[in-house]
DNA sequence: CCTTGACTTAAAGTTAACTTGAACTCCTAC
DNA sequence: GTAGGAGTTCAAGTTAACTTTAAGTCAAGG
């Protein structure tokens, strides 16, 4: 069992691929060591964690760029310890408790207002609530918690 | 309280960015009456129920490649039906509760596996279940119930 | 007559998160 | 000594879903 891993090691144990890996290094998300003698990259067995902290983070709908962020906040110099991967994680759980409160309220909608046919955006409750919809361009957007970022869609 | 509705009106209506309204009319995914004599497009008022589905079916997460499979599915010729809409809608039912398992799953494993600081690909049983991921190549996509697009996340 | 505002088109640009391709280096095995 | 496999770099390509830009039409108001 060595000590450090390769590109490829770390790929196959974490289901991300090598050219993935690659990235996440050149924007900053991952680092790995000192190169050994023939260039390439070896990963201290840690990075194993903190790309299950990414594709978590990932999955759970944050993009690269905060999840940078996030990472920022981790103390600099020492390992990350059980407090500061918590501290990190524990906002998210608000986040997905959003998002899962929006799914539900989509599905409400779904029977409500599809189901019942009344999906207009001129008189349906659901969809123009108080009469505004015209007025405000509200639409369809009632059930949405934000407005999707342009051109991609997460959650 | 004209018969058609410019597509200003529409956007304002629905809350979706006239470029996006041409962008969908070109996918086909709209459909506008024959111009008037200017040359501008006029919009029946039901496209605003359709409109409101498609920001629903995004919003949930389809693609606007299957929110156009679904739409070739209603009855051509006449106007959706009641019937023709929930039978659509549907099946979406069962994407958001499956959106919603995972991100239960994905809140478990926040409180279980990053909040108990084993997130380690190789050792948490809840990132490497039965020991398998080193061979399996499983990895943090344990609680994913599927991979992600290339290059695009939704849900 | 001139400006303003709403509309038109086609083509190119944007963003995220990668992937792919081309050209190259190393080490190991046969 | 050469073929294979794994690694390297850098640049360019990919996909979705739009947006932006440039250049033009048309009607109404002052």
């Amino acid at each position: 069992m060595d000590r450090f891993l390769t590109i490829g090691e770390v790929s196959r144990r974490s289901g991300v691929a090598a050219s993935a890996l690659r990235f996440y290094e050149a924007r900053g998300l991952i680092a790995s060591e000192p190169r050994g003698g023939a260039g390439q990259r070896r990963f201290a067995r840690s990075v194993l964690r903190l790309i299950a902290f990414i594709v978590f983070a990932q999955r759970i709908g944050l993009t690269l760029d905060e999840i940078q962020a996030e990472l920022a906040r981790l103390p600099p110099g020492r390992a990350p310890s059980v407090r500061d991967w918590s501290r990190l994680s524990a906002p998210w759980r608000t986040r997905i408790d959003q998002r899962i409160a929006e799914l539900e309220r989509l599905r409400d909608g779904l029977t409500q207002c599809i189901g019942c046919g009344c999906l207009s955006l001129e008189r349906c409750r659901f969809a123009n609530p108080g009469d505004r919809a015209a007025s405000r361009g509200a639409g369809p957007r009632y059930w949405l918690e934000r407005a999707p970022a342009a051109g991609r869609k997460t959650g």
